[in-house]
DNA sequence: TCGTTGAAAGTTATCGCTCACATCACTCGG
DNA sequence: CCGAGTGATGTGAGCGATAACTTTCAACGA
């Protein structure tokens, strides 16, 4: 066993059982025109060699796609982990395999660069990343092989409805609920910490959160007072939110994030300002340990399994040129009031 | 474009460029002995077609290897999520492409169903689960493919140096100076709340953080309490911590990770004990939040992307067959001192 | 001048498997 | 009693590369 020993093949199968390797392949694919005898003397060759098919032959012959590679920034975010595990559940169900490659936001990744992560030409693949590398890679994949690529990310109704290739929320609804939220409680206007994709600096601009927040506010006729960017780290955030928690004008905080709205929980608390009393911030995604925080977190809920679940779907559909595009059957995101929000000068 | 047009494959480009496909092989791989003219001519092709090798086909018939799967129990960990982060930094930079499959703890996966995950016989793959069926996937693979595996965990330094196929961490030391630390502050004694993986139920009995605590109470000659299991969620451990916070005779706590720590802190506050003054909470693995909380938890820091750096390095070298076993090049864990922890009854 | 040498390029076999077709042995209707 | 129909198998050709030879040809020394 120590030795490398080479591993049986469909031919090795064939001997022992006396049968073609044909009759091995439709037994192992469970082609119903094989004699019961046959298929139980294969099945025992099968046992006693160990054999079992090889998926990259099997590719490689079939054209079968059967895999999926991800191409995603950074999976240490909830919601990437979240959207990644809901993909390979899905795939998994139906015996897909699931490759993963990140995009440093660091390097510039050339076209050829991207290309050459997927393992062959045509292969499905699904990109979740919104920084200047994930755009990037979209384009390429939109230029070179349109029908099996899927985008997942946050867009509006219009935007999803316009793009075959897009799945998403549309968190740029869910950030105006929780603005309106904060406004209806009585406060004069809410600011935002704003997750890196929601600047709008790079192509696209997927500024929706920040959309949403905005729109409120202009409707509500408020001032929009400027947005805090942040970086992805909780270590940036704290480091933004300084400003803003000193400011003792400034009574409700909408945060990107989860983490970003734990940053400036923390601000708050070292800045001697009570939460919600003095200042009321709500995060986005509701990440697990937000029910946890003390106090604990008013968030916004996404169920982003489902998101993965579905582009993996839809992505299957395209590459066999299926049904146009599924419903999303997935939940909106929704408000989580908890104990971080509350009228302005409540002073618990 | 609309249409999947079939993707230029070798031959195409050595059509185009009036060479044979040998040729083109030789030019993609950089083969010294190939003329500059016809290197060019050859480019020139790739480069219009739109080229680029199928690396089904080509670990097909090369045999390089150049793929590694990741058998996971849970990405949503932050350790896993770390350690993969490694593995697949590690991996990408030798140009390998990484395969995860989530094991699903709820299912029992039989032999075949676990081999049936690898896409081919003699997959390098790496294990990071100490479930039930983390612990089957380990045997399996020892008995078929010893030689093309690696395992991530926390073991001691002895089961490290047994086993050629181990990598990880001994946390068992950790977890002893931590309840060590907690000792010395002046606690009679500590509780412990623990991960899944520490009650030692299944077989292998990874326990080590439960039993670094353990010994250290034994050793100062304290009682040692009955363990409090908790699952992998704070919402379960929320549920299991209740009777600890309850009772004030508890003044320190030591939880299996983080998000215990984060459940056990949130309980204290509700149950009205004010953490470190009448209760010291000590986390584990310094999860990204951790630094945030308020107070900010004392834990345990591990460094696991440098264990699956490690675990990718030396699955490679097990593949081919080269030097033995590196050292563990990355830092020990070590105890990061915050807020949550404090002399008993010395009410902040 | 002829054989030697070695770089450059071409040929052929293979990897493990699926596809499309060919073959074979029966069974059944006229 | 024979050809058609049908289910069970076998055959051969790729899929897209790499590995291991073989061939071609110009340069070079004796």
């Amino acid at each position: 066993m120590a030795q490398p020993k080479k591993a049986a093949s469909i031919w090795d199968v064939a001997r022992l059982a006396g049968v073609s390797h044909q009759t091995v392949s439709r037994v192992v694919n469970g082609s119903p025109r094989v004699a019961a005898a046959t298929r139980d003397k294969v099945l025992d060759a099968i046992a006693e060699l160990g054999y079992r098919p090889n998926r990259l032959a099997r590719s490689l012959a079939g054209g079968a796609a059967e895999s999926v590679t991800v191409l995603t920034a950074d999976t240490s975010l909830y919601g990437a982990e979240a959207a990644l595990r809901g993909i390979e559940r899905a795939a998994r169900s139906l015996d897909w395999s699931v490759q993963i490659s990140v995009l440093d936001p660091a390097e510039t990744h050339s076209d050829a660069d991207i290309i050459a992560r997927l393992p062959r030409a045509g292969e499905p693949t699904i990109i979740m990343a919104h920084d200047e590398p994930g755009m990037r890679a979209k384009q390429t994949l939109l230029d070179t092989q349109p029908h099996a690529m899927v985008a997942i990310g946050s867009y509006t109704a219009e935007e999803l409805a316009a793009s075959p290739w897009l799945v998403g929320m549309d968190d740029g609804k869910a950030a105006a609920e929780a603005t309106r939220y904060l406004l209806d409680l009585g406060h004069d206007t809410v600011h935002h910490v704003a997750i890196p994709t929601s600047t709008g600096t790079f192509g696209g601009g997927r500024a929706h959160r920040a959309d949403g927040w905005a729109r409120v506010l202009r409707e509500a006729g408020r001032e929009v007072p400027n947005l805090v960017p942040s970086g992805w780290t909780i270590a940036e955030a704290f480091k933004a939110v300084q400003p803003l928690v000193a400011d003792p004008d400034v009574t409700a905080i909408l945060c990107g994030n989860d983490h970003l709205a734990l940053a400036t929980l923390r601000a708050a608390h070292l800045a001697g300002r009570s939460v919600p009393g003095d200042l009321s911030i709500i995060g986005f995604d509701n990440t697990p340990f937000s029910a946890f925080t003390t106090p604990a977190l008013t968030t916004v809920n996404q169920d982003f399994e489902s998101v993965g679940r579905g582009a993996f779907e839809l992505l299957r559909h395209r590459v066999d040129g299926s049904i146009p595009r599924p419903k999303p059957g997935w939940p909106e995101p929704e408000l989580i009031v908890r104990e971080t929000s509350g009228p302005p000068g409540a002073r618990t």
